[in-house]
RNA sequence: GCGCCCGUAGCUCAGCUGGAUAGAGCAACGGACUUCUAAUCCGUAGGUCGCAGGUUCAAAUCCUGCCGGGCGUACCA
C-alpha cells in the first residue's frame, strides 16, 4: 500500500517534469519502485532517474546526469508528499526513500479496519474470468498430479477473487470415448469374476481395486442380472458414477468446489463441433486428405496441418477443445484461464489457432502448464503407472498429510517447476514443516490476546493506543512486510502465481517468531503492552487472511 | 530433429517486466526454555547463479549458441 502510493507520487511528479520541459516522454512507465536489499538504502528505492537518463539519451541523443535528474526529481517530490523523513540519492542515481514512522504505524488502523478484507480489491470489480482445471476424465481417482492441479487451479481462484474477479471455476470431462468405454470393459470382467464366471480383462484395462469395488456394488444392487448384458453402457455408467462421486469427495476433502461441470458430450448434442467444421471451412482452412479433414494450422506458423476427424469419422480431441473454448468466449468472459499437465502442451497452439481462426482474440486465454509432481518417501522417488494403478491417490495422501499440508506443499512452487513432495517433510508434525511454521505464527499470536485478556490487560481501544511507541526495528519490519501485503496479492493474483502468497506468509511468521523471541508483548509498560497488542492482533489478521486465500486454516491453538 | 519448461548453497527451491554487496527452508555445527505456546529464536559454515559469447552505465535476470534433465512432438485424450 506504500509502495503504490510512492509510485503514485513519482508518477504525478514525472508528469509535473515533463510540463516543465525536464524531461521528455521516454520513460513514462518504464521506471519503478523497487525493494532495495539493504540497510542504509531506505524502505523503497526508485530507478527513475537512471531510467530517464538512459531513455533520453537513446531517444535524442541529449545526455544527462542521473544524478541530476534524481536531484530534480527530489525536488518535485518534496513539494508533493509528505511520507518521507528524507530522501538520499545513492550510487549511479538510486534515490532511497526513508518513510516516516508515522507512516509505518498507520498500518495497523488500516488492517483493523478492513479486517478480512484487508488485502482485497475491486479494481477488477465486474469483471468475469472462467478457471478451467482439473478437468480429468472420470476413470479414476485423482493422483497426485490433478491434487497439485486442482489446488493450484482453485487457489488462483481465490486469488483472482480478491482482486474483485467474478469467478467461475469449470471442470471440463469427457464420459465418452475409447477411455470409458475400456473403463465399462474393465467393470464389466471384475464383475463377472466377482459372480464366479468366465471373463476377459481387457488389455489395457484399469487394474485399480476400485473397479472390483464399482463391480461389488453392481453385485449388490443386480445380483447376476448384468451377466449376459452386452452393451457396456450400463458398466460405463455405474463406473463413471460411482468415480465421479469419489472425485468430488477427494474436491470436498482440498475445500474445492466448482460452479460448472462441462461435458464434452453436449457440443456434440449441440452441433456444435458440426459448426466448427463449417466455420473453419467457409474460411478455406479446412480440407480432406486420406479419408480424413485437416485443419490448415500451418496458416498459423505451425510446422504441420492437424487432422480434426479421423478417417474413421471420429473428430480427435483437438476439435471439441475447439468448440469447447469457442463456446467459453461466447459466454462473454474478459478473461479465461486453463490450467493444464505440462503433457497438454501439444494442444495449446492448435487450440488458439482455431480460436483465433474463428475470429477470437487469443490473448484473452491464458494457459498455465504445471510441471509433474514427484513424490519422494524415505529419500527415494515413489514410482507412479496409472495403468497399474500404482499411483498415489490424493486421497491417500490427505489421509496421510491433511488437507492444509497438501494444499500449502502444492503451492510452494511456481506452477513451471517440477515438484518435488517429500513425504517425510510433509508428514513431520514439527519443527522443518513450514506449515506448521505459519500456522504456529497466528497461533501464538492468538495466543497472546487470549493471554492478555486472561490478565485483565487487553488492548482497549485502537483510538487510544499510542502506536508511535512502536519504534523496534523489528516492529518496524513487521509494519513494512503488512503494508506489503495488498501489494503482493494483487501481483500473485495478476500472476496467476500463489507461490508468492506462501512466501510472503512464510516470510511474516519468520519476522514475528523473531519479534516473539526478542520482545513482549505484554509487560507492565501499559502503552507499550496496548500498542504492540494492536500490532500482534494486526498481524493476526494479516496471517489470516492470507492462509484463507491459500484455502488452508487459521488456528487459534495448536 | 523440432516445440515448451527447468538448470542458483550438500538437498528442495525463491529471486528473472535488468539495478547497488546473490536469498530462504532443510541438512551440518555451536548456543537460548522458572518469563505472552521451544511446532520458536540467535549464531557459524556453505555460491565460477550449467558453459561460452553478446547487448547495457548496470545481467542470475534480456539475446545467440552449446551442454544436461523433464514433457510433448498421433487419424490417443
Amino acid at each position: 500500500m506504500i509502495k503504490s502510493l510512492i509510485k503514485k507520487y513519482l508518477d504525478e511528479c514525472f508528469l509535473q517534469g515533463l510540463e516543465q520541459g525536464l524531461w521528455s516522454d521516454a520513460a513514462r512507465e518504464v521506471y519503478a519502485v523497487e525493494d532495495p536489499k539493504f540497510e542504509g538504502q531506505g524502505d523503497y528505492a526508485t530507478n527513475i532517474a537512471m531510467v530517464i537518463a538512459g531513455k533520453e539519451k537513446k531517444a535524442t541523443g541529449k545526455k544527462m546526469n542521473p544524478r541530476q535528474v534524481a536531484e530534480q526529481v527530489v525536488g518535485l517530490l518534496e513539494k508533493n508528499t509528505t511520507l518521507f523523513d528524507k530522501m538520499e540519492i545513492a550510487g549511479p542515481g538510486f534515490i532511497n526513500f526513508f518513510i516516516k514512522e508515522s507512516v509505518w504505524q498507520s498500518v495497523i488502523p488500516a488492517v483493523c479496519a478492513a479486517k478480512d478484507a484487508f488485502g482485497r480489491a475491486s479494481e477488477k470489480n465486474g469483471k468475469r474470468v472462467l478457471v478451467e482445471f482439473v478437468s480429468a476424465n472420470p476413470t479414476g481417482p485423482l493422483s497426485v498430479g490433478h491434487g497439485r492441479q486442482a489446488v493450484l487451479g482453485d487457489s488462483i481462484a481465490r486469488l483472482l477473487e480478491a482482486v474483485g474477479y467474478d469467478v467461475d471455476r469449470e471442470y471440463y470431462y469427457n464420459d465418452a470415448g475409447r477411455q470409458m468405454r475400456v473403463l465399462g470393459e474393465s467393470t464389466r470382467a471384475r464383475y463377472l469374476e466377482l459372480l464366479g464366471l468366465p471373463f476377459e480383462f481387457p488389455e489395457d484395462g484399469y487394474q485399480g481395486d476400485y473397479i472390483r469395488d464399482i463391480a461389488q456394488s453392481l453385485v449388490d444392487t443386480s445380483g447376476d442380472g448384468l451377466k449376459d448384458e452386452e452393451d457396456v453402457t450400463p458398466f460405463k455408467e455405474a463406473a463413471e458414477k460411482s468415480i465421479f462421486k469419489d472425485i468430488d469427495g477427494t474436491l470436498n476433502r482440498l475445500d474445492i468446489r466448482f460452479d460448472n461441470y462441462y461435458n464434452e458430450h453436449s457440443l456434440y448434442e449441440n452441433g456444435l463441433v458440426d459448426d466448427v467444421v463449417a466455420s473453419l471451412r467457409e474460411k478455406g482452412l479446412v480440407y480432406e486428405q486420406d479419408g480424413a479433414v485437416w485443419f490448415k494450422t500451418t496458416e498459423f506458423g505451425h510446422e504441420k496441418d492437424r487432422v480434426i476427424i479421423k478417417s474413421s469419422g471420429e473428430p480427435t480431441y483437438r476439435l471439441p477443445d475447439i468448440a469447447y473454448h469457442r463456446e467459453k468466449f461466447k459466454r462473454g468472459y474478459d478473461w479465461m484461464v486453463d490450467i493444464f499437465g505440462s503433457d497438454h502442451i501439444a494442444t495449446v497452439p492448435d487450440v488458439m489457432a482455431g480460436v483465433t481462426a474463428l475470429g477470437y482474440d487469443q490473448s484473452k486465454v491464458t494457459v498455465i502448464l504445471h510441471q509433474f509432481v514427484t513424490l519422494m518417501r524415505d529419500g527415494q522417488q515413489v514410482k507412479m503407472s496409472t495403468r497399474k494403478a500404482t499411483f498415489i491417490t490424493v486421497d491417500e495422501l490427505l489421509d496421510e498429510v491433511g488437507t492444509d499440508v497438501a494444499r500449502f506443499f502444492f503451492l510452494m512452487r511456481k506452477a513451471d517447476s517440477q515438484l518435488e513432495f517429500d513425504l517425510d517433510l510433509a508428514t513431520k508434525q514439527s519443527q522443518e514443516n513450514p506449515v506448521y511454521y505459519v500456522q504456529y505464527g497466528h497461533a501464538r499470536l492468538a495466543g497472546i490476546a487470549r493471554t492478555a485478556g486472561e490478565k485483565g490487560a487487553d488492548r482497549g481501544a485502537l483510538d487510544g493506543a499510542s502506536l508511535s511507541l512502536l519504534v523496534e526495528p523489528e516492529e518496524q519490519h513487521i509494519l513494512k512486510a503488512m503494508a506489503a501485503y495488498p501489494t503482493l496479492v494483487q501481483e500473485a493474483a495478476l500472476d496467476l502465481a500463489p507461490h508468492k502468497i506462501v512466501y510472503h506468509l512464510q516470510e511474516l511468521a519468520a519476522l514475528f517468531h523473531s519479534y516473539y523471541n526478542k520482545h513482549r508483548v505484554i509487560g507492565d509498560d501499559k502503552d507499550l503492552s496496548r500498542a504492540r497488542l494492536w500490532l500482534c492482533e494486526s498481524l493476526r489478521i494479516v496471517l489470516h487472511n492470507g492462509l484463507i486465500l491459500l484455502g488452508m486454516s487459521a488456528p487459534d491453538t495448536m
